[in-house]
DNA sequence: AATGAATGAGAGTTCATTCAT
DNA sequence: AATGAATGAACTCTCATTCAT
């Protein structure tokens, strides 16, 4: 029986085709420049993938569930809307901010069009959505968030948060590490811009 | 002397790349579809466009500058951070919640490639992002808005809520008023979604 | 009734023309840019010419009409087919010699197709060829030329060398004065390029 | 491991190529009519040239290199300027005149445009004329041809002369075997048009 | 399984020409 | 006569995909 010559190739084409996209943006990214980049024959990708945009789909695919999945494992150990969100959030930020080629694909090339958007949030985004959405549920029914907002908002305004996060982050020349924007996104989302003059203290408290 | 047979020949063709860049996509969509579109020959498309790219470029750079020169009018007559900041929003929210096709455009289209956004966000969206910033600034100074938070996070997560609220109405197939939203998405920036003991009232007087 | 604002159009545009072809070639020549050299509107040119292509053939009937006609008349004051043959290679080399770009049209953009050459040849050429061959003749009858070779060949020897030194010299970086070129291609064309023993003074007694 | 389907795709391309353009001639000509005849795909061109321009030079490239190896092979075995000069003369005449189709592209559809032109001469016409005035200098050293012709004169009025030949055969109806002229322009070129009545046996002595 | 030569559909753009003014 | 805005036909070349080897 033949065996591959190396393994994993389609990783290996995923791979490569983070870089490339990252490099070219989607539809200027050739399918013969991932090959290359991968070290397989043209060919050879079809046997892994229907086409082009598979490949984009399947990276957006695999990238999700096995975030989430981790997502979900880490949040079983942690108490609290605060630490909840925090732990998404870093999640996320670290994701992205750890691979700038996923982030740029993340950020910009994975939205290309509607038919790509909604198929996206149709499918992983919602699983996670749904995951932070959770979170809120749990801090509006113990009292810890405020139940007169409404939780889709809520839910939203996080993710809309980190996502400009990671996109100005993608976007600007400087590199700065995503990860620490963590905390105090999570501050301002519980405890708002406004300057409360009843908790003068509260600065100080923090650091 | 020559005259135009039909006056307004840019315009026309703006508003049906609108449209046709909506329905199918940027790249997805044909010139010669737009040219029929605007009821114009494909040639004349180009005597006011460089090239299909300058379309949507253009249409970018008509809208943005209409857009921030409306809102920074509108904002003299404004006084204090809240009211500044909720008039910025309900216009953002309207010029998009207001044109399904132009958001789209907005929300999707034009995020088609590192290249695009660079470039958008180099020339207006700083523009944009500076109105903000400036409100932000003096929300600071005025001791309405927390010191403790830099004013970049303040700024992007102003901006990246609204741009979600959009991109997740866009993709929504529910019909609801994207303005209204305004009002909800302010409060949650400045008295965050944390429920306060200190102010248990507080849910009472907005309910 | 209206009068030409300026007169004498037709000339102005063939004039642009020739410019036009020279720098760029008959094909990469833009209609608007002869438009814009002769100073009026694209649209003029059509009232004076069917077409691009026409405004080439007329400046070639125009050019040739007017050379063959006065070649012609000079040719009737000169007596004996050396003299003859001179005063043809004088004119054609010094017509083409003296105006670099109209040279260019005629060495090379004027031969884009066989259609092009197969008409001027039929047209143009043909009358200018008889113009030669006739002195051949003429030669051949009073003995001063050589029978035993064909009248077909002769002429088109010498309209090939002629042909040749222009086009290389349109060719040639350097300037230097085709006019002058005229007297030793005939004498190359009558005496030939083989040295005869038998008559070693013959330098000597020609200069 | 892929092969070629069918060999010689690249030769196969050029052998349409001259029959298409002479055809059509080179602008009229199509990418794609230049496919069907030589029965591959219009991309399968692609593969092979860079574009159509390309196409044309190698077609050039290729005859031109040929033809001068094999020229300078057979002038080895040749003495003397008059049977050198009558070699060349012939190869030129029969490589053109044994192919209708090559002979136009040559003679017309190459010289196109300045660019082409100074292109060819700059790089196989350099390489030809300066095999043609090799033999002349040789001719010149031992006293077969006259001093007092500038070699570049001889050179440019034999090319002269072999191309007018072609031309004028390309654009006539008549079929006439081009090769049997090279005899009569070679006496021509050497001998002179003029009769020498001093000269009576001259024929004799050296046909 | 892997290859890569071959395929051929498909669209942006140019520019000669027209014609209402 | 003159203009120049408008037209729309036409064509090269690219590149995702296939399939014989």
């Amino acid at each position: 029986m033949a065996r591959p010559r190396t393994p994993d190739k389609p990783a290996r084409i995923l791979q490569a085709a983070v870089k490339v996209f990252a490099r070219k943006g989607y539809f200027a990214a050739r399918v013969s420049e991932i090959a290359r980049e991968a070290k397989v024959a043209d060919g050879t990708i079809y046997l892994y993938f229907r086409n082009k945009e598979d490949i984009l789909v399947s990276l957006f695919d695999r990238t999700m569930s096995e975030h989430i999945l981790k997502g979900r494992e880490e949040l079983r150990c942690v108490r609290g809307v605060r630490a909840s969100l925090q732990t998404i959030a870093e999640h996320h930020l670290r994701l992205l901010g750890g691979n700038r080629d996923l982030a740029v694909v993340f950020q910009v090339e994975l939205r290309q069009s509607t038919k790509f958007m909604e198929r996206f949030t149709a499918s992983w985004l919602k699983d996670y959505l749904a995951l932070v959405s959770q979170v809120i549920e749990e801090g509006q029914r113990d009292g810890t968030l405020r139940r007169d907002l409404p939780r889709g908002l809520l839910t939203k305004a996080f993710f809309g948060i980190l996502d400009e996060m990671v996109t100005s982050w993608v976007l600007s020349r400087k590199r700065y590490d995503l990860g620490k924007e963590a905390a105090p996104v999570v501050d301002l989302l519980l405890r708002g811009a406004g300057a409360s003059p009843a908790r003068p203290d509260t600065r100080g408290r923090r650091g």
